[in-house]
Parts: structure tokens; C-alpha cells; sequence
DNA sequence: TGCGATTAAATCGTGTGCGATTTATATTTC
DNA sequence: GAAATATAAATCGCACACGATTTAATCGCA
């Protein structure tokens, strides 16, 4: 191990950066009454209502141990409803409340502040983003 | 938001990449014993000895609150040694017994693996490094 | 010198992640 | 069509992260 292994590592880098990011989302979603994961959750279902949790999954890289209890605090607080699939009782689908549809609107101008806070040109942030889901597709492959 | 706003955000890869980072260190380091988060405190300490909490917190982007309770398990492995500062006592200093050390000889295969496992040449890595490192500096300021 | 302010760890509670297992439903195969 | 297999969620236990608070030691300054 030379000098600064950490600060040259990549995966390094990957862990503290998704450290940084959370702590600049905490205070945003705070507002919203979410953390980071179940405001993806919201951003998927926000793209594709009635999604199953394998689905849900799929989109996240998540599974069922996690997103269960996760979604049940999103139920919990009146953001969505979850109910077994008629046509396929294993499945459940994750649909939006009025109330998670209305969240949509005040979650509007999450992205922009974020993009403030990476410091980034669009450019720059579309480059990275593709760098960097390329080296995640790599890393599942 | 338009179709697929999950994949072309840039917090999501990196949040993505960092579980799938986690999911390929999790088979190397399962033979060492180390969670990846323990794994960067011995990387830290193989690199300085005798860091106090706050130190290694500095060089992780750890606090207390996630570092105590992880040092207090690599203790019990027999990995490291916890003592308050003789000449402070409020600091405590982590210090590796000779069990740690000789972690390092097993834990040199590791960077190999994972720099296998990104599919990126050392110049593409070293790159990405840099700017996924410029991103958290950015949000961190 | 003493006492309020500061600093360093530790503690506590909540919310992820995830390996392993369990439960319930659907599908396959004989 | 019943038993074996497969699939989808849920459950359980453990290890992070982190905001908030507590405890203990040191510092600063009147």
C-alpha cells in the first residue's frame, strides 16, 4: 500500500461521492418527508405507476428485503398503496396515492438544486453520469 | 419528469455503481473477514497507525457515531487496538495488533480483482477516480 | 484559579442494504 | 391432477450511516 491508497481508489471515490450526494439530498427531501431511496422509489413510480417490487427492483438494483419494509413506510405515510396482483397473487403492485401524486409538484425543484450543488455544467454531469453507469454495468456484468 | 429520468441521473449511477461496487467487494473480502467499510479503516490504518476516531473519520468522511461501532467489531476480531491518547484523553487512538497486520499480506490481491472487475483500462480508472473525487469535493463544499 | 465553552467519543434511534430463510402462489412434469 | 419445482414477497439478523444527544476531558479567559 503506497501513500493515499484511499485517495487514488476508484471504488473509494464511488463510496464517498454517494456519501456526499446523501447529505445533500438529506436536507433537500427533508421537506418532502423522504430519504434518498424512497425518493427514487417516488421518481420510478412518478415515471411507471402499478409496478411490481421485482420491477421496482430491477429499475433500483434493489430487492425485496429491502424495498418491503421501505415501501411499507411509504405506505405508512399515505404515499402509496400496495396490493396483490389479482391475475398473479405473488406479485404485489406499488401504486401512487392523490397524495404521492401531488408530491410530484413540491419534488419539482429537486433536480435543479442538486445540479447546483455538484458544481457541474450539464455537459459535464451528462459525461460523468454515462462513465459512471457504464463502470456500474461492468461491475454487474 | 420525462421517460427514464432514474437512468440518466447522475446521483442514481453513483449510487447504483457504489451497491455494486459493495456486491463485488463483498466475495473478495469475505475471506478477510472485513465488511467493505472495515476494509477502508484497515486500508487507512495500514497506511498511518495509531490515527485517532476523528482522524480516520477526516480521511473516510466518517463520524464517531458510524466509526466507533465499527472499530469496536474490527476490535473483537482481533484486528486493531482502541486507547485513549495519554496525552488527551477526550482522543482515541486505533492502532493495529500484529493479526492486523499481517491482513495486509492477504488483502494485496484485492485492488487486482477489483480493477478487473470495472472492466476499465488503469488510465480510464485513474481518470474516473479524479473526477467522481472533484464531484464529491464539490458537494462536500 | 475556576468555570463556561469547546472538543472527542460514545450512545441512541431510525432507515437502509443484503445474505439466508420462510411463506404463499403459480408452473411444470409426470 | 397431484407432486415437484420455480417464482415473488416477506421475514430475520447483522452491519453500516447519520441526526441528535450525552459523557468526559481540555481549553480559554476573566
Amino acid at each position: 500500500m503506497g501513500p493515499a491508497v484511499l485517495d487514488q481508489s476508484l471504488c473509494f471515490a464511488v463510496y464517498s461521492a454517494g456519501l456526499a450526494f446523501n447529505r445533500v439530498y438529506k436536507p433537500i427531501l427533508e421537506p418532502l418527508g423522504l430519504t434518498y431511496p424512497q425518493y427514487l422509489v417516488m421518481v420510478a413510480l412518478w415515471e411507471a405507476e402499478g409496478q411490481s417490487v421485482s420491477e421496482l427492483g430491477e429499475h433500483l438494483f434493489l430487492e425485496s428485503n429491502t424495498l418491503t419494509p421501505l415501501l411499507k413506510r411509504l405506505e405508512v405515510a399515505g404515499l402509496i398503496t400496495r396490493a396483490r396482483d389479482k391475475a398473479d397473487e405473488r406479485q404485489v403492485r406499488v401504486s401512487l396515492t392523490e397524495k404521492g401524486r401531488r408530491l410530484l409538484a413540491e419534488a419539482a425543484c429537486v433536480p435543479g438544486q442538486i445540479l447546483q450543488a455538484t458544481g457541474l455544467t450539464v455537459e459535464q454531469l451528462r459525461q460523468l453520469q454515462r462513465a459512471i453507469a457504464g463502470l456500474r454495468d461492468n461491475l454487474r456484468a
